[in-house]
DNA sequence: CCAGTTTTGACAATCATTTTCGTTTTCGTG
DNA sequence: CACGAAAACGAAAATGATTGTCAAAACTGG
């Protein structure tokens, strides 16, 4: 609804990987709004609330954000190195789960499943630098 | 090696499930331990980086612990309620996630699953609750 | 333009985790 | 056993993300 929002769901939408709150405060900040770290925070809770944003947990424990493609159920496949995502859909893996938990005797089964790697681009990248030492 | 560090661990091993660090802080403290919470930092740290225990963070971001019986690759089923946690394999999840890589050409593919629900046990206590009222 | 509600943002407060740093233990060696 | 270096400890301060507080600003219907 309000125009904080949308200009926060707007900075995460320009992006195709995860960005923390800090991240998004700092990008809109430089784009010259004057906008409030508090109310990034707000904003980004909303939207995870209703959905509209997917959200993980780095392994240092920042929550990250993205706006995603599809509200309904995927994953993520993840560069290590720029962060960039892309949805992907594993009906194997929900069945999995789904069976692994029944076998337990577990109920109101959920998971998290998240791939990560280095893309394409950032491996040539890093494949040139590291044999040629262009930095 | 060192005596803290074996207490830290077998604080860790009497429990099945994840333990946070203030928990297990406060687990030897109301043993009576004199250990401080900083070394109950340094030991979870030296022993997860020696893989010797899994680590994992909970939705709020905090790092929670488990000592499990393999130090093999595997992911967990994790109770809800009362944290206990069931070690197990999913060679199909490790094809799956290996594949999905490759065909977006990520390399050096790495993944996270965890599985989640409410155990045998707490389901039925959960259920003999909610019908009988018996607080 | 006005009273009331919602949104905002500066600042303070939280809380897990990390650093810092002086003290205590552990250990190898003479 | 004694001694000094190195490792381990722990109390307290620092850090950093996130949340709470509260007064000012923006928006609403009338």
């Amino acid at each position: 609804m309000s125009t904080r929002r949308e200009a926060v769901r707007q900075a995460l939408t320009e992006s195709s990987g995860f960005r923390s709150a800090q991240d998004l405060y700092a990008d809109l900040r430089a784009d010259g709004s004057k906008i409030g770290l508090t109310t990034v925070y707000r904003a980004l809770q909303a939207l995870s609330d209703s959905g509209e944003v997917d959200v993980l947990r780095t392994d240092d424990g920042e929550a990250v954000y993205r706006a995603c493609d599809t509200e309904s159920h995927h994953h993520h496949l993840v560069c290590r190195t720029c962060s960039t995502a892309v949805e992907i859909e594993g009906p194997t893996v929900e069945r999995w789960a789904a069976e692994v938990g029944a076998k337990h005797g577990f109920t109101g089964v959920t998971h998290t499943v998240e791939v990560f790697g280095t893309c394409g681009t950032c491996s040539r990248r890093l494949a040139q630098q590291g044999s040629a030492q262009q930095v």
